[in-house]
DNA sequence: ATCCAGGAATTTT
DNA sequence: AAAATTCATGGA
């Protein structure tokens, strides 16, 4: 945020944008990418209306009504998700702007200095990994990167849920959850329903359900189905921002 | 200092 | 098959 102006990095783009009133004003990309970026073609109105029927959800949605999914890039998502284990989300967004320092090219725009987040194959050094802070998780993050191309997130897409899952989930530090946050932030499968602590402790407290973690993803889709995800990030959110009631 | 953080792999019951 | 342990790092 500076100027009023809020610099967005994805991979190799660098947009700003800026809310005025119900206008938006953009720079550094095109319509159809910022449409599909902040899924202005998704009806969240038809979205909100049919989530609201939950009570739980309607409260959510009450206090945090403009919440919506960003299209991440799948690549981008899978290193954020790899370093996102055991660690937290302010750790984790340092984690990618070295990354990003150390692998990615330096791009000025509106004169400001920025770094493009490397593409896959790209996060090639083990030793300059490691001074990313990613610990343990360098490894991981060094196999996935010699494992996949953006071909590779491109057929997923193709694929069911169940299937997409699949593939991604043989790959080394990406299990369900992880594999579900890929999927749902930036491979447009918005019936997957990530659980982590946040989203155990939401079943738990304001559900009743006591299933096994691995379980929990499955009660989420079957409750919820094509909005599961939307679902879900209402539910995390507020969890994590709201008092308990 | 001690504890914990958007989990997954490995080891132990 | 399920439960417990381990995995680096930084911030509270």
């Amino acid at each position: 945020m500076h100027d009023g102006w809020y610099y967005v990095v994805t991979r190799e783009k660098v947009f700003r944008i800026r809310q005025e009133g119900d206008e938006l004003f953009y720079e550094g990309a095109s319509d159809n990418f910022i449409r599909h970026f902040f899924g202005f073609d998704e009806d969240y109105a038809a979205i909100k209306k049919q989530l609201k029927k939950d009570a739980v959800l309607a409260d959510a949605i009450k206090q945090y009504p403009g919440l919506r999914i960003i299209k991440q890039d799948p690549w981008e998502c899978t290193v954020f998700f790899l370093c996102s284990q055991f660690s937290n989300i302010k750790k984790i967004k340092r984690n990618l702007d070295l990354i990003a320092e150390k692998f990615g090219k330096e791009i000025i725009f509106k004169g400001k200095k920025f770094f493009t987040f490397p593409p896959p194959g790209a996060i090639n050094d083990l030793k300059k990994l490691k001074k990313c802070s990613v610990g343990f998780r360098a490894k991981y993050i060094l196999a996935v990167n010699n494992a996949v191309s953006d071909e590779f997130f491109a057929r997923l897409r193709k694929l069911s849920y169940i299937e997409a899952k699949e593939e991604l989930m043989k790959l080394p530090g990406i299990g369900e959850k992880v594999a579900d946050c890929i999927l749902l932030f930036s491979l447009d499968f918005t019936e997957s329903f990530p659980v982590d602590v946040w989203m155990e402790r939401v079943m738990k407290e304001n559900y009743a359900v006591t299933l096994p973690l691995r379980k929990m993803s499955f009660f989420g889709r079957e409750k919820w189905g094509k909005l599961a995800g939307y679902a879900q990030q209402w539910l995390y959110h507020w969890k994590r921002l709201h008092k308990n009631p």
